[in-house]
DNA sequence: CGGAATCCAATGGGATACTG
DNA sequence: CAGTATCCCATTGGATTCCG
């Protein structure tokens, strides 16, 4: 991933696709396992690491832990720890994260719009199996 | 990836990530190397391979046919053979391709707004080596 | 020109087990 | 509970070569 500590997100020039200015954010938002991660957190509020797991399908913990990470580093999840014992950690959405939320209902709504012309496209493509 | 045969892009309920309604258009429009080729293809117009290659940075012409191919399967691409010598190939845009173009201007909107913030996210949370 | 074929290296992610 | 640690496999992508 382009999460090199010598570059900045904003970095254009260095990225593997020249003169593509959204690919930063691409690597940003919807690297693998990050938009479920984020919808739920979204959809469900502040939770604690195993709600999440048990939300987000089938995620192991290890890469449930690399994508929160990654999200918090980016400063698009809060992460909140609770010295107790046992011991309770809390993610939540942060401001920055929630401003993405526009971005996510466009994305549905596109989805809902043509998502099924882009299956007749595959069937055709694919030799028309079904009909 | 998803493309499995047995399964529509409008499928979300065997999906690795169920109540993320936006996964599967994550999957055909955001992986790996499509936005690059997309944002090229509707930069620069109709287009031949290699044109292709030279504009989209360092991608291998392997991997360059492979998305062409899947952004094909997918109707967002339309590939157009002249069967001459020596043979010619065009790529363009389809129209449901271009319906994507909204939704890439409201990314790059987010990206010049949020984009520094993600930066000094990164920086504090890597403790502010910089300044 | 526009790829296909082959081989190979790196990475990501799954399974499992263990710990503070 | 909230992870970390290992091991391992599958997929992706790069490099190279060749072809119609």
């Amino acid at each position: 991933m382009g999460d090199n500590a010598t570059r900045t997100a904003s970095d254009t020039t260095t990225d593997p696709e020249i003169a593509c200015p959204i690919s930063p954010v691409v690597d940003i938002v919807f690297s693998r396992w990050t938009t479920p991660v984020l919808w739920t957190l979204h959809a469900h509020g502040r939770q604690r690491f195993v709600e999440l797991q048990r939300r987000v399908s089938r995620i192991t913990p290890k890469v449930l832990t690399q994508r929160l990470r990654q999200l918090e580093r980016d400063g698009l999840v809060v992460r909140t720890y609770h010295p107790e014992v046992p011991p309770r950690v809390e993610y939540e959405i942060s401001e920055l994260g929630r401003s993405l939320a526009p971005l996510f209902a466009h994305l549905s709504e596109w989805a809902a719009g043509n998502l099924d012309k882009v299956d007749r496209a595959r069937r055709e493509y694919d030799g028309d199996p079904a009909r």
